[in-house]
RNA sequence: GCCGCCUUAGCUCAGUCGGCCAGAGCGACGCACUCGUAAUGCGUAGGUCGUGGGUUCGAUUCCCACAGGCGGCUCCA
């Protein structure tokens, strides 16, 4: 028996080894953690026979890829489920995604709840039998007779040798997107089938897949769950059928999985929608429409701190506050351009006086008018307009949802009018605002997405202006020292942007602020300034949005702090609690205290007890309650009560105040 | 917009295999209790069962349409 050398790489150690030939990466690895086998930077089945100089890595389940591969083969046994249970059903793709799998299926009716049920029972079989998978090449005809019965799975092998790089390897979001244009079922080089076999080595099921697989299903155990089901289009486009989606989770084990499950939970108790009715926020009265809000008192009380707080750091930076109306004539919206682009996104017109009115669905064209209002010298550039601009915009009804999308929004938005050689210095200027606005608010974990034009011919303008665009926003967001994502295509009609996404306390990615670079809608709108050579010049137009919407921003606020906002924010800062009705007097003299300072202080003097007011103050997350029985006013003092239920008993009051004072004017959360 | 599911009191939810007065907890209101760190007790009010149409002797219950919501897909200036 020959040898070959292989090298063995564990972490940055690299270990060269002789073995015989025939040798696999399964009899390399010991290890039931390992779940597949990273062979010259690609990800390999197990059973894979090295070649000589192979370099050969564990993957283990844990592992980002691991999970990958994990995923997607319990999208396998689930898919063998389905076509168990329903033979007529005909398969789509099955893909890992984040934090789990789906599997598309083209089935008589749609899956109930109770189905779900019994493709996890057969899924549980499957998964304690232990079949293993088993990878075979086949050829395009070999792959068209297995799977005659499969139109779908015939579609993507005609696509085959599209897309290349490897599902293992690549990025969650590239898994996805991968996902989309079928590479997890056929990749760039050869087809393949994977097998799944009985323990006595007969075939149980196929599917055309790239793989890898890890080797037995027993390794999923018990980390997987079923979750939902969705209609999604064939192929993502909505001009293909919609098949059935089963989406599932499944994770190394069944700690991950109840961790996994945990989070779900934790996001659901931080939903802002939910939150919003129980701390009497908002609410979005069916008598208005769908995707309009209503701010009820205490939302009221947060979203004008957020408005007079982001208005004053705009002045302070040098914005030049404006005011424009909601509504206008179409002619303006044929001026910027966005009429053609966006009517069907606009609330429909209303006709009078033979004009076309339009509920505004963006600000900047009624920005420019401001700015061609007269002659502007370049002494006053960079020029930069703000509002609190409230548009209207015609949602699609499948995807109004909460605060984050809806129909009636307010920007926070701004256009920085400046000479191109002003440009990179404002877009620099208007990422360091926004960044530190966002810290501002309890945000202070960024990355950055570079927006640029994608392939399609919805944008405007000549190749040499984007490319120039592109690279003076690139550059200004580089120097940010951020992380910076490619979104290709993503950019606004008019210009390439650089949005900041935004973490929250519990690791969800926002978008937030956008700022756009935009030579278009200058050109549309003739703007001009009087440079110092006395010739007329056309300024640069920066978009930004610091919030994107005040809405939306709220309701990502709401998440990010469960609904305890810190006390600037907090609707109600202080409740006063007496210990007896005979306290009542002297706290009224704190309260009182309190509300000449400034401060948003209740008092509590209804008559339920003390711990039930307690209660009920910790569930509305109040930031500071100040009890006071005998013992405290004797003392003139209060006891302090925070959310987490510490307390700092007998501060004497003229303390409390100042205290309460101070973590208000610090913005800092308690 | 597409697919599926959902809509019963202010909130969370029972319930009605088509039939007499549709229930609970929380909340609201009232009375009693006056109490030192997460729910005192008793009582009262509150629902044309999302809206409109149909089937039926009879509809909150079955069917259809619409509205609103939820989960996805598509979209997101």
């Amino acid at each position: 028996m020959s040898e070959v050398t292989i090298v063995v790489r564990e972490g940055a150690q690299d270990e060269k080894r002789a073995v015989t030939t025939g040798t696999t990466a399964a009899d390399l690895f010991q290890d039931r953690s390992i779940v597949v086998a990273r062979i010259n930077g690609e990800l390999r089945d197990l059973t894979a026979a090295l070649s000589d100089g192979d370099v050969v890595e564990a993957v283990p389940v844990t592992s980002e890829d691991g999970l990958s591969v994990l995923r997607h083969s319990c999208a396998h046994v689930l898919a063998q489920a389905v076509q168990e249970l329903f033979p007529q059903t005909r398969l789509g793709i099955g893909p890992p995604v984040r934090d789990g799998f789906y599997y598309d299926f083209d089935v008589e009716r749609p899956f109930t709840p109770e189905d779900l049920k019994d493709l996890e029972k057969v899924m549980q079989r499957i998964v304690k039998e232990g079949q293993t998978f088993r990878r075979r090449v086949v050829t395009d005809e070999e792959a068209r007779a297995e799977l005659a019965a499969e139109p779908y799975k015939l579609e993507l092998i005609g696509l085959k040798g599209g897309s290349g790089g490897n599902v293992g390897t690549a990025s969650e979001e590239q898994v996805e997107a991968a996902a989309e244009g079928a590479s997890a079922e056929v990749g760039g080089g050869e087809l393949t089938i994977y097998d799944n076999l009985h323990r006595d080595g007969s075939v149980a099921w196929k599917d055309l897949c790239r793989g890898p697989h890890v080797p037995t299903t027993r390794i999923l155990a018990n980390g997987w769950q079923l979750m939902r089901t969705a209609a999604a289009y064939w192929r993502g486009s909505e001009k293909n059928p919609q098949l059935q989606r089963v989406y599932g989770t499944a994770w190394a084990g069944k700690d991950d999985l109840k961790a996994y499950l945990e989070r779900l939970a934790e996001a659901e108790r931080r939903d802002h929608r939910r939150l919003g009715a129980e701390l009497d926020l908002f609410s979005f009265p069916e008598e208005i429409g769908s995707g309009l809000v209503v701010f009820h008192p205490k939302g009221g009380v947060i979203k004008r701190e957020m408005e007079d707080y982001v208005r004053r750091r705009h002045i302070e930076e040098g914005f030049l506050y404006v005011g424009t109306p909601h509504i206008s004539k179409s002619h303006l919206f044929e001026t910027s351009g966005h009429l053609p682009y966006y009517a069907d996104t606009m609330f429909p017109p209303m006709e009078l006086e033979n004009s076309q009115y339009y509920l505004k669905a963006m600000n900047c064209p009624m920005h420019n008018l401001i700015f061609r209002s007269r002659g502007r010298s370049y002494r006053e550039l960079p020029m930069r307009l703000f509002e609190f601009g409230t548009v209207y915009r015609y949602e699609k009804s499948g995807v109004v949802q909460g605060l984050t999308r809806v129909r009636g929004l307010t920007q926070d938005d701004s256009h920085s009018y400046c000479t191109p050689e002003q440009a990179p210095d404002e877009i620099r200027k208007l990422l360091g605002f926004v960044l530190g606005l966002l810290r501002d608010f309890g945000l202070d974990d960024f990355y950055l997405e570079l927006s640029t034009r994608g392939d399609s011919d919805k944008f405007i303008g000549s190749d040499e202006q984007w490319a120039e665009a592109t690279a003076v926003l690139k550059e200004a967001a580089e120097s940010t020292g951020l992380e910076l994502v490619p979104d290709p295509g993503g950019a606004a009609f008019y210009g390439p942007k650089v949005s900041v996404q935004a973490r929250d306390a519990i690791g969800r990615t926002w978008q937030m602020s956008t700022i756009q670079l935009d030579f278009n809608q200058p050109a549309r709108f003739g703007l001009e300034y009087t440079a110092e050579d006395g010739t007329r010049k056309q300024p640069v137009m920066i978009h930004s949005a610091k919030f994107g919407s005040l809405e939306r921003f709220f309701g990502v606020l709401t998440e990010h702090y469960a609904g305890a906002f810190p006390p600037w924010l907090a609707p109600v800062q202080v409740v006063a609690i007496p210990v007896s009705a005979d306290n009542v007097p002297y706290l009224e003299g704190v309260v009182a205290r309190l509300r000449e300072a400034g401060v948003r202080a209740e008092l509590d003097a209804s008559d339920d007890r003390m711990q039930k007011k307690i209660r009920t103050h910790t569930t509305q997350k109040v930031p500071f309650m100040l009890i006071a029985g005998q013992e405290d006013a004797g003392k003139g003092a209060v006891s302090f009560r925070f959310r987490d239920g510490r307390q700092d008993n007998g501060v004497a009051v003229e303390d409390a105040v100042a205290r309460i004072l101070e973590s208000i004017r610090a913005r800092v959360q308690v």
